[in-house]
DNA sequence: AAAATAAAAGACTAAAAACTCTTTTATTTC
DNA sequence: GAAATAAAAGAGTTTTTAGTCTTTTATTTT
């Protein structure tokens, strides 16, 4: 709805992965696709471009895995969704003209922007790392049973 | 981003009918095509559609077209939307979670149910035939050039 | 009533997104 | 250095969304 399915599984895998890999351990991608419910070839593409990109971090071979090193633990959300689904939902037109503009702006230009002023704001104030606790106290979830 | 495609062409559709058939006048729909830069074949199922929902009129036949009576004026966007693309944009999941819930949120939840909350506010407060002066003025577009 | 007009309906095709399977490469353990 | 392990890479397939083309039906004008 706001990202593609692409970029909703690679959010909930990054925060898998620094939940998991926060004392220094990795994780598999078996791991992190029943953790997060996703199919496992298609998350392990995924992870696979979030790595290139320096994102995250993985190691092959026994005991290798993802995990997430301290620098990579400062980037936020917003990285992981510029990454996966670039800025459109920071920038674009709601209702779809090819380029937002103050100058041309659509009959709802104003409401759009102030949404995707708070979803940027939501997503950059969101260090990958932040939700550890919460998940391990049981507070918020990232897949469904 | 925020909706699909069709209904992005659907929503400035329904602007541009109410707009050009204020005073009664019908609207073909190649005018319509043209006047918010969608194909006109496509345009035409997703007006099909909002016509047998009874969110727009239609008539058949020379001098026929589309236009907006004045019960369907006092719709407003949000009808469209849900019509289109039903409610996900008010009620799903911004990470992807088969259902939002409180008791088993993500860690997300309280920013985009904020988000969601402006998005159903502004949509909801907007009603279908409120643009007209605002286009007819030049202050705001429903396509580029 | 015939011709013209315009939407409705139906059956397609094309492109993009989501997902799967197989092979290769790097690393570690024995 | 052979075997095992785990990600990387590549080449698919499937499904969904977007878009096109053709035929039919309803209405109006002449
Ligand atoms: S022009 Fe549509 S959101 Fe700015
Ligand atoms: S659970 Fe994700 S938005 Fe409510």
């Amino acid at each position: 709805m706001f990202f593609s399915k692409t970029c909703e599984y690679a959010i909930r895998a990054v925060i898998f992965i620094a939940q998991k890999s926060e004392g220094g351990k990795k994780v598999g991608i078996r791991e992190v696709a029943a953790g997060i419910d996703s199919p496992e070839h298609f998350i392990a593409k995924i992870l696979q471009d979030l790595s290139k990109r320096q994102l995250i971090q993985s190691s092959k071979g026994p005991n290798g895995g993802f995990y997430i090193g301290d620098a990579s633990r400062r980037h936020t959300l917003a990285d992981i969704v510029s990454a996966v689904d670039g800025d459109k939902v920071f920038k674009g037109c709601g209702l779809g003209l090819k380029i937002c503009s103050e100058t041309k702006p659509c009959p709802l230009h104003n409401q759009f922007k102030e949404i995707r002023k708070k979803m940027q704001v939501a997503l950059q104030s969101a260090t990958i790392g932040e939700f550890n606790e919460s998940l391990n106290l049981g507070l918020s979830y990232i897949k469904e049973r």
